[in-house]
DNA sequence: AGCACGCCGACT
DNA sequence: GTCGGCGTGCTC
């Protein structure tokens, strides 16, 4: 007679689950609960998926668990069952799924911290310190803030943004201190406008499926209102007291909507993203397991949260590729959010005012149901686009006359202009006149990026760095020429072209230090007099400037021409959503594209008919071309030493792959990127005409690849739909 | 992934 | 004579 043992799954990339014996005089615990067990040398907390099953190995490797760390499962049925579907359609390890849905501090042998919500408070001394005014700065600012009693985080974030940075410098002084307090309970609440009739339907439509799994596509341009929309069906779940989970890109959008949330709601927030300390992620995610947290807003790893009395889940800017996770459990927090929507029996929408070619097929083929905002109630209109041909044109530094002078134009009105420009860094190459010789990574063979204000020479691939040589290293000659432009470049043009207005960079260079992107942001919203800002990718997410009225657009050619199928549609999608920052308030917006491809069929058919139409011709060759969304895909990527072990590997991949006729295999092949950080990169492309085409062969495929001889040169991961070929 | 074991080079 | 390089194997 077998023992019954316990599944358990640890946090190891291993593609298997570890049986365990009930711990010694103890219960079985039941699926979901967290174990401490001896693994291998020392000891792992693991998640039980199953109990009372056969051993899948001898009896005498079967060790018991140690300790059992929770008395009710962590992770209720749901949530297993999802997270099981997960690792199984990512072809990931299942431990790392586990791992990944749990919080860190939730990761460890150790009791659950209170629910309560911290807060921090004035201590004696630090009354003191205020009343003789010996602090300065965001320190004194948080000190008379904490004035009339402790506050909570969520009303710091609202009052006081970077206020943390004092906050540990005074909790360290002793003049305040961190302490527990209940959940904040009720907050002023403010009414929202009045909704359009778009929206109104929007929200007649998702409100009348509350309580039955739909998945909605809310189709809506930037300035449309789909937040409005958003927070009027959180309204209504939280009427029937249930919970709503909202998803955003990236944590730099998080803040604004927050504070949206807060002042409507008049509820407490749940904030959950990777940039909180771990102990306060634990608690939002523990509140929102205790039921007690009724609207979570967070990023991608959010999708775990716990949702016992799920009323809505709604996916912000659902084209956004943030939403997959490029690196060891390889999930699509949107795809997710549809398999959780499904197992909780709620709606879901996903709101994008350039949705994904997958959704928009879905929509298409009738499994989502689409919404549309096309007005937007806050703007005068859409946007005036215009072509600004480059080519024949004398260019100050990458900037034609048409472009200047409409930035001109913008600031000599008062009113505040964006050059767009996806290239950080002064020059992308650093070039030797007299020879022809360029500077170049010696990790990556690519060419080194200039940072002139730093004087340095960077790759962009890797973390390699060097000093500008005062003459080229090749022949000797003097006087290197910066070729292309990046944003410094267009900074220091603009600053020269208009040396009255103020001319901001926005890009990871001069946002790197914590909020500084939120208060150049804050500090444009407010004060909103004539200004030119320069900026990255960063920018082109729905911040909101009232006084923006030009997007200037100077380099997009680059997504033109890429070999990637994925680039065109990543292309349309930033220069609408770029186009969209004019013109938000009571001012009409003007948008250039300057570009040498003028007559690009995608460029023409984007102003011409828009988004909605050129994603239509987009999905029509991704048919013809057999491509994804109307084909399967799965990427083996793997990287080594040298080519040779590279692709070694990927060829016994290949050779192991079962026999039929139904997946189609690229390669081996070199990445797009052949070396990078010095390390030859290759990978292995397959395709099937449907996801179980591919997948079914795929499960014992993957997990048979760590066990290849060669696997042991290489790293090597999976990617299933990949959302580029790196 | 981590962490042991295990057999070959340049140092006190 | 040792410290330590990373190749190989294992984790219920």
């Amino acid at each position: 007679m077998m023992p019954a043992v316990l599944r358990v799954a640890l946090p190891v990339p291993l593609p298997t689950l570890f049986d365990y014996l009930p711990p010694l005089g103890g219960e079985s615990p039941a699926p979901g609960c967290r174990v401490l067990v001896p693994f291998g040398r020392g000891t792992a907390v693991g998640v039980v998926v199953a109990s009372q099953v056969a051993p899948s190995v001898g009896a005498a490797k079967l060790k018991p668990v140690h300790k059992l760390l929770d008395q009710a499962p962590l992770l209720d049925a749901e949530l297993m069952r999802t997270l099981a579907w997960a690792a199984d359609y990512w072809l990931a390890a299942p431990g790392e799924a586990y791992a990944n849905a749990l919080p860190l501090a939730l990761r460890e042998d150790r009791p659950l911290p209170p629910l309560g919500e911290p807060c921090w408070a004035l201590t004696p001394a630090g009354q003191s310190a205020l009343d003789a005014g010996s602090r300065r700065g965001g320190s004194r600012a948080l000190l008379v803030e904490l004035v009339a009693g402790a506050l909570g985080a969520g009303e710091l974030d609202a009052c006081l943004p970077g206020w943390r940075a004092a906050a540990r410098r005074l909790v360290a002084a002793g003049l305040i201190t961190r302490a527990e307090r209940a959940a904040t309970q009720a907050l002023p609440r403010h009414p929202g406008p009045i909704l359009g009739a778009e929206q109104t339907a929007a929200v007649a439509a998702v409100g009348a499926s509350l309580g039955r799994f739909q998945p909605f596509l809310l189709d809506g341009v930037t300035g449309s209102g789909k937040t409005e929309v958003y927070l009027a069906l959180i309204e209504q779940a939280l009427a029937q007291g249930r919970q709503s989970l909202l998803l955003v890109p990236e944590i730099g959008l998080a803040p604004q909507t927050l504070h949206r949330l807060r002042n409507r709601l008049g509820i407490p927030v749940e904030v959950l993203h990777s940039n909180l300390p771990d102990g306060e992620r634990a608690q939002a995610w523990l509140r929102a397991r205790a039921g007690t947290a009724k609207v979570i807003l967070g990023t991608r790893s959010a999708i775990f949260t716990p949702l016992p009395h799920a009323g809505l889940i709604l996916v912000d800017e659902e084209h956004d590729a943030a939403y997959k996770q490029q690196d060891g459990f390889r999930y699509h927090a949107r795809d997710l959010a549809v398999v959780r929507a499904r197992a909780l029996g709620v709606p879901v929408v996903l709101g994008s005012g350039t949705p994904s070619l997958e959704s928009l097929a879905n929509a298409q083929a009738g499994r989502y149901q689409l919404l549309r905002l096309r007005a937007r109630p806050a703007a005068v209109g859409p946007p005036r686009v215009e072509i600004v041909d480059m080519r024949a044109q004398r260019l100050e530094h990458g900037l034609s006359p048409a472009l200047l002078a409409a930035v001109g134009a913008t600031v000599a009105r008062g009113e505040q202009a964006l050059v767009f420009k996806n290239r950080r860094g002064y020059a992308p190459v650093l070039l030797c006149h007299a020879c022809g010789w360029h500077a170049d990574c010696p990790h990556c063979e690519r060419p080194l990026t200039l940072h002139a204000t730093r004087r340095l020479l960077m790759c962009h691939h890797c973390d390699y760095r060097t000093r500008v040589p005062p003459a080229c290293p090749a022949c000797g000659a003097a006087g290197l020429k910066p070729l292309g432009q990046g944003t410094e470049r267009l900074e220091e043009a603009l600053a020269t072209h208009f040396p009255t207005v103020q001319v901001l960079r926005i890009d990871r260079e001069t946002t790197r230090r914590r909020d500084a992107f939120e208060h150049l942001l804050g500090k444009l919203q407010r004060e909103d007099g004539p200004a030119i800002l320069v900026g990255t990718q960063m920018l082109a997410k729905g911040h909101d400037l009232p006084n923006l009225t030009l997007v200037a657009i100077v380099g997009v050619d680059e997504g033109l021409l890429s070999v990637d199928f994925h680039a065109s549609e990543r292309l349309a999608q930033q220069l609408v959503q770029v186009a969209g920052r004019a013109g938000r308030a009571a001012k009409p917006g003007h948008v250039l594209l300057q570009t040498h491809h003028p007559q690009h069929p995608l460029l023409r058919q984007l102003l011409a008919e828009g988004y909605a139409a050129a994603a239509h011709a987009l999905l029509d060759e991704r048919r013809r071309g057999a491509l994804p969304p109307y084909a399967s895909q799965v990427l083996l990527r793997a990287e080594g030493r040298t080519w040779a072990e590279v692709d070694a590997f990927l060829a016994a991949a290949r050779a192991t792959l079962p026999a039929g006729k139904t997946i189609t295999v690229a390669g081996p092949m070199p990445a797009p990127m052949p070396l990078r950080g010095g390390r030859q990169r290759g990978q292995l492309l397959l395709e099937a005409a449907t996801r179980p085409a591919l997948h079914g062969p795929l499960r014992p495929w993957a997990s048979a690849l760590g066990k290849l001889p060669a696997a042991r040169k290489v790293r090597w991961s999976l990617d299933v739909d990949p959302i580029d070929l790196y």
